[in-house]
DNA sequence: AATTCTAACTAACAAGCGTTAGTTTTGTTA
DNA sequence: TAACAAAACTAACGCTTGTTAGTTAGAATT
C-alpha cells in the first residue's frame, strides 16, 4: 500500500521539524513545505496534526515501555539489568533520534486518551527503574544512595542522550554503549 | 518605580506557563488572563512576547556564566570545581526552577543578538566545563574516561534537575547537594 | 484645583492557524 | 482506451495570533 508510505513520509519529515522547533511552532503549512506539495494535501494521509504527534510519541513510548518489560521479566542481577536499560535507551536513540525530541518536549501536547496512555507508560517506566535499582541497593550490588538520585540521575542522562548523538555525528553505538555504561554504572557499584 | 515591579510579575508569571506549555504554547491572552487583565495592557510594561523571553532566558544564563566565571578562576582541585559546578547549579535551579524550563526548551525561540548570544554563552560554558574536566584527568583526580562522555553525562543529569525539583516537592537545598555531589563526583574519582 | 503619570480599557488590524470541500492531475489496472 | 483510485490542487472557512491606536479611570504631584 503507497498511502501507509507516504503518511510515514510525513511522519519522519514531522519528527524532523518538531525536532528543531517544537511541536506548537511547526505549521501544517511548514511540513507541506518541506515536502514540496500544499498542506491541504497531507490530509490524504493523515487525519489531523494531532495525529502525527501521537504517531511519533506512543510509537517510541511502547518500544520503551517493551524492553523494560523484557529487562525486568530476565532473570539476572539488578546491574545487569541497568545495564540492559542503558542499552535499550542507546538503541532506541540510535534509531529514533529526532522522534525523541517530541517525546521529551512535547508529550504535553498530546490529548485525551493517548496523554492519558503516554502519562501511565512513563510512570510504569519509571516504577520499573525504580524497582530494579532498589532490589540492586537491597542484594548489595548498588551503593545505598538515595534510590530516587540515581534513578534520576541516571534517567536524566539516558534521556538527554539524542540530543549529543545528534550534535557529535553519530558515534559508534558499540562503543557509545562501553563508555555509557562504565560512567553510568561505576559510578553507582 | 511601579513598571518595574508589574513587569517582573508578568516575566513571573509567563514563566511559570511557558514552563507548563512551552513559549509558542502559551499566547499574549493567556498571560493576561492569568494576571486579570486583558492582553493589550500588557504592552503598556514590555515591548514585546520576544521581550518577555529573553529577559526570562539571558538573566539566568548569565546567572550561569557569571557563576562559571567564578569557579574556573579559583585555585583549586579539578574535582573541587566540579563540586562548586554542581552546587551552583543546584542553587540556580532552587531559585529559578521555571525560568530553567524556557532556557532548555525554548531557547530556539530567540531571535537576533539575543539568540546570537544566549548560544555563545553556552557553548562557552560547556567549553569551560570541559576544561576543569581534561585537567582533572591530567592531574589524575578524575577516572581516563572520555571527557565528553563524563560532560554529557554531568551536565544532562544537572540541566535536567528542575523538572525533578519541581515534581518531587521541594528538597532541602543542603540534603540534594550533598546527594548530587556524592552520586555525580563518586562516578568518575 | 489643575496637571501629569500609571495602568488599565475597547476595538481593530493583518497574518497565520488547522482544517474542509470540491476539483484536477497522475498513474495503474481492466 | 476507458475506468478507477491515489494524491495532488485551489479556495475558502472560522478562529487565534501578536500587536497598535486611541481612550479612560484613578492616583500622585504641582
Amino acid at each position: 500500500m503507497k498511502t501507509i508510505s507516504r503518511k510515514q513520509e510525513i511522519i519522519t519529515v514531522a519528527s524532523s521539524l518538531f525536532n528543531e522547533k517544537g511541536y506548537k511552532a511547526v505549521s501544517m503549512r511548514d511540513i507541506a513545505k518541506a515536502m514540496d506539495i500544499k498542506a491541504a494535501s497531507l490530509y490524504n494521509h493523515i487525519k489531523s496534526k494531532q495525529e502525527i504527534l501521537s504517531e511519533i510519541i506512543l510509537k517510541v513510548a511502547e518500544e520503551f515501555t517493551n524492553g523494560m518489560e523484557n529487562v525486568v521479566n530476565e532473570n539476572t542481577s539488578a546491574i545487569n539489568k541497568v545495564e540492559k536499560v542503558i542499552e535499550l535507551h542507546i538503541d532506541i536513540t540510535v534509531n529514533h533520534s529526532e522522534a525523541l525530541a517530541a517525546l521529551n518536549n512535547d508529550w504535553m501536547h498530546l490529548e485525551g486518551d493517548d496523554l492519558k496512555a503516554f502519562i501511565k507508560m512513563r510512570e510504569d517506566y519509571e516504577e520499573n527503574f525504580r524497582i530494579i535499582i532498589k532490589q540492586g541497593i537491597d542484594a548489595g550490588e548498588i551503593k545505598p544512595y538515595h534510590p530516587e538520585v540515581i534513578l534520576f540521575s541516571i534517567l536524566s542522562t539516558l534521556r538527554t542522550l539524542y540530543v549529543w548523538y545528534q550534535k557529535r555525528g553519530k558515534l559508534d553505538v558499540n562503543i557509545l554503549k562501553k563508555d555509557m555504561v562504565s560512567v553510568l554504572i561505576k559510578g553507582i557499584i
